[in-house]
DNA sequence: TGGTACGATGGAACCAGTTCCAACAGACGA
DNA sequence: TCGTCTGTTGGAACTGGTTCCATCGTACCA
């Protein structure tokens, strides 16, 4: 564990640069200096010390990850296609859960660094002007995931789409008394999260196609949460005209949606449809209709623009869209 | 960006020792002398480099943890409760997420490396002997979280009372035949999984306690999974004369098992009791009864054991056992 | 008044690699 | 025969901190 480079160099009787070379796979070294130096280091065990390397090149061979609340099976999944992404490469994952706004400024600010971390990827929270500008200034490639910011790249999905998808499929069963259920807009705000708003607006929309008045009355908001959805369902069913279908910001809500049908005896989806977004793994045995996104690939994705820009000239700020798809399943039928 | 801790020193007027002392609180600093470096540190905005600063002190703050399938509610869990451990103090998180058996045996080789990581937490997989050994060797702290292995530190808990507590709990209710579906023998040996074969041992436990003699076609092994489950679950089901209650290895076998009563008709309690285990998040909104064991503190608590480790003399290689406690819910029912 | 002890300070040496330039040998063409 | 070019090689300089030892001034004590 000892042993340094110049013990190498000394043994195999050569200069420091040449087992560096060697190290490296530079080709410049002759195929016999090569395995003289291959076979010292073989025979005093040495390992070359990551950490000096990385002080000396100057590069941290990691990828910082900001994720919020990452036991989300949404968010564990893309974390998933990262680290799947990452294994493959000598990189290091380095993980920061965000589950307060406080740590997300915090991490926002602190994690980009130079001598922290070669790149990082942000989920789902899209930094704003002031923290674009920062981030850029530090010279740390970033990639988003899950949402977009100006003059940054990423992954993303048209959640305005597919809040227009989730509630066409309930408009083209025959209904029209629809709500929404999604994330309180304070904390959509200081968080500055985008899907649940775009998937407002995506609900909006297509009310709208269809001519039909949104009534402010069927949408409601609340932390994000399966027992907060469950209480604010519960409320949309107890009004005097109920709604026959109900669109969930997320999955996990949409069960909190169905646990208040099951609170309230109501029948699904005989008595009500309800559509939820993400299409994680629960959803098929909960036999949920949702929007699918591809989870696992966006972190993957999201990898593979960091690496362009890590290993070669800035990348264009653009944003990659993804496919969604409506997965119809059990909880949705005519009116 | 570019100050270094020279041109600091330079500035203020001070010897280069003068300005380490002070980034590192060192009390001898005089007051003053301390004020007038902390001005230029802010007039030149100063940062040190954290990856000299770890090549220097020879430290990486960095916290490596090896977790098998970290997708797995249960896994998240514990790594919430680890990465709220570590946001609190200035070590990272780095991450290897172990799905086959080849990166098992590579991360417990290539991790634990001085240069790499100052300590080591591993989740559910059970060094052997022999890699016991080598991680002695190579001088990092290691601690385990949900297993056990000679010499080593760490958190566990009793799978094997675990195991005995959901089948008491069946038997109790007046159960004679009872099922168990676990994890395929093959995938525990390979990671080494120890849980699945302890929660087993305790079912045994429990029969032969009771005097009933275990019947060896009511035990189910397969790949952990939900549609492994209910495949094995569904082969019980259909036995000439099936079980009246099954324990599960995990919630989400306990899963695949509720689907496959589901597919059948078999009414759940009426017909068919289900225990589960871990008490993840989803189990409640399904009403699974399960053995509940402290997921966020086992991750919190190995930190904590790291953290002694870290900074001060070796620690027993004693383990820790946490408490579990069957929580009965709705899939259980008198015979 | 001299000796001692201690707080404060400066800076050389060190950590273990990478990078880059000078130098050299041998092949080859003029 | 000499210059040139190319493939190899050696090693000084560098990365930016930490550590530790020598030094200095001053207060305190005998």
């Amino acid at each position: 564990m000892g042993a340094t480079i110049r013990d190498v160099a000394r043994a195999a009787n050569v200069g420091l640069g040449t087992v560096s070379r060697v190290l490296n796979n530079s080709p410049l070294v002759s195929p016999a200096t090569r395995q003289r130096v291959l076979n010292v280091i073989a025979e005093l065990n040495y390992t070359p010390s990551q950490i000096a390397r990385n002080f000396a090149s100057g590069k941290t061979l990691t990828v910082a990850t900001i994720a919020p609340f990452f036991t989300r099976p949404s968010v564990v999944e893309r974390l998933r296609g990262i680290e799947l992404m990452l294994s493959a490469s000598n990189y290091n994952l380095v993980v920061f859960n965000v589950e307060t706004v406080e740590r997300r400024d915090v991490c926002l600010r602190d994690v980009p660094r130079r001598d922290r971390t070669d790149g990082l990827l942000v989920i789902s929270l899209s930094p704003r002007p002031q923290e674009v500008a920062m981030l850029r200034q530090t010279g740390v490639p970033v990639v988003l995931i899950d949402t977009v910011a100006d003059g940054m790249a990423g992954v993303y999905v048209d959640d305005v789409a597919g809040g227009d998808l989730a509630t066409c499929h309930l408009i083209e069963l025959g209904h029209r008394r629809i709500g929404f259920v999604g994330d309180s807009l304070e904390e959509v705000q200081a968080f500055n999260f985008t899907s649940s708003r775009n998937r407002l607006r995506g609900y909006l929309q297509a009310l709208e196609r269809y001519g039909i008045v949104p009534n402010p009355a069927y949408q409601r908001h609340g932390i994000h949460g399966r027992y907060e959805a469950r209480v604010l369902a519960r409320e949309l069913l107890q009004l005097a005209e109920p709604p026959t279908a109900i669109v969930a910001a997320s999955d996990t809500q949409a069960m909190g949606v169905l646990e208040a049908a099951r609170d309230l005896g109501v029948e699904i989806p005989a008595s009500l449809s309800v559509v939820g977004y993400d299409d994680i793994d629960i959803a098929e045995y909960l036999g949920l209709t949702t929007v699918h996104q591809p989870l696992f690939d966006s972190g993957a994705r999201g990898v593979e623009i960091l690496f362009a820009a890590l290993s070669g000239e800035p990348v264009a700020p653009a944003h990659e869209l993804l496919p969604i798809k409506l997965i119809p399943r059990a909880t949705t039928a005519a009116c």
